[in-house]
DNA sequence: GACACATTCAAACATCTGTTTTAAACATGT
DNA sequence: ACATGTTTAAAACAGATGTTTGAATGTGTC
């Protein structure tokens, strides 16, 4: 008989070897908490919604997670897991050239928008900790997003001539991914001043192209300024 | 006597003349408003922490505004006066060659950041609207937002010597967009994976320059490979 | 001063939401 | 079959929050 949800553990979280009902809940709660909180965030989701989505108890929730909080932890640890795709992982392939490095990433990150299942969680689970943090960012932040950052300042800063920590290199990165977020970050006023723009996997895949273009200009221009002078 | 929110109207929003306590608790009330919306969001804001700010009773808010989305719409109207800034409006003056307006529109929108007064609410509140939105977005884009959006496609399709609507002018415009808007709505994951770039006037110039050269390297390429061809 | 009105205030109300409780259902090993 | 530990279910609890109420206080007019 458990006491206080801030006291207990999530129940046995190691050995489960004959039990199947409970990971299927548990899958189950994830899954739905998933698809709420990315929709909605963390604070304006509730667990009742939730249970009724994953078809469970109102307090599978806490029996099973502890709290909330539990649960969402336990949702960005998924997502920030799926978020390294087949493509964003051959994208950051260490043996292609830069150039191919940056249209790499930066088409695995918009294909990644019009993915049928869990269609972009991480993304928009990491917009819902831009507008209101709840302290589970760094973690996401370190995991999810640093590897991605650190290999394209590699990668542009190849482009350009200049060591990775450079100014340039670091604000070019912020340019190239700050376009990127757009189409995620920004789509609410996007479909209001752009009402024809479709996110479809081709226009996606034209945007992406027209990014990569966008920013080798700069980067080339830059690169061949440095090695002729 | 007044019955239900949704019926009655803010009272006598017409005529005032003599009085002027409302006039204040009103004011004070927008202004508090505005910090709290603009930090938390519509739906993580309580009307108690603006009142208390305000030095108001809980009852204020509901008496001036009918009720708490009327004085969110209300904190919206003045906010997308007050980022019609001198700054901004200078940008936009149609006299100005398309590169000095694009320049100026990245200037001032960065610049608005490290404001002392309300410093950057404006773009907050989009911020929160595209997290979660209220419905109040569609007004808040058409009156705050679309009138620099058009004046940019203009002065890039200008440069690049595409009309206003081409496909590749409204995705350079993004591009621009989005690279400005990055350092408002991802300010978190930024101070996580850059803690050493402080958003101070000097550095937010520098990154203004940043953006605008990083932007017209492309633009110039296009606008002269397109008066070659 | 008395009246009518607008405004403020403290308290209460209704609802929502995270959490806990208690008991029943279930599974498992002996 | 029994005992034991685990999972589910319904209900209740406690706190927060938007809103309303009704009295009290101010404010201007006659």
């Amino acid at each position: 008989m458990l006491r206080t949800a801030s006291l207990r553990k999530a129940p046995l979280a190691g050995r489960r070897s004959a039990k199947k009902a409970p990971e299927l809940t548990r899958d189950k709660l994830i899954d739905a908490a998933g698809h709420v909180f990315a929709e909605r965030g963390f604070r304006a989701t509730t667990i009742r919604e939730i249970c009724k989505r994953a078809g469970a108890n109102v307090a599978a929730v806490n029996y099973t997670f502890g709290d909330k909080m539990g649960l969402y932890t336990e949702v960005l640890r998924h997502s920030v897991r799926a978020a390294k795709t087949a493509t964003m992982n051959a994208a950051l392939d260490s043996s292609l050239s830069p150039e191919d490095t940056i249209r790499g990433v930066i088409r695995a990150r918009l294909m990644s928008m019009c993915r049928e299942e869990r269609p972009d969680w991480h993304i928009r689970l990491v917009m819902h900790e831009c507008s209101q943090p709840t302290g589970a960012m760094q973690r996401v932040v370190d995991e999810g997003m640093r590897p991605i950052y650190d290999r394209m300042k590699a990668a542009v800063g190849r482009v350009i001539g200049l060591p990775p920590d450079h100014e340039t290199t670091r604000l070019s990165v912020n340019s190239i991914v700050g376009q990127i977020l757009f189409y995620t970050f920004s789509r609410p006023v996007l479909a209001h001043l752009q009402p024809e723009l479709k996110l479809t996997p081709n226009q996606l895949d034209r945007i992406a192209d027209h990014i990569a273009d966008f920013s080798l200009a700069y980067l080339k221009k830059v690169g061949q300024g440095k090695s002729h002078g």
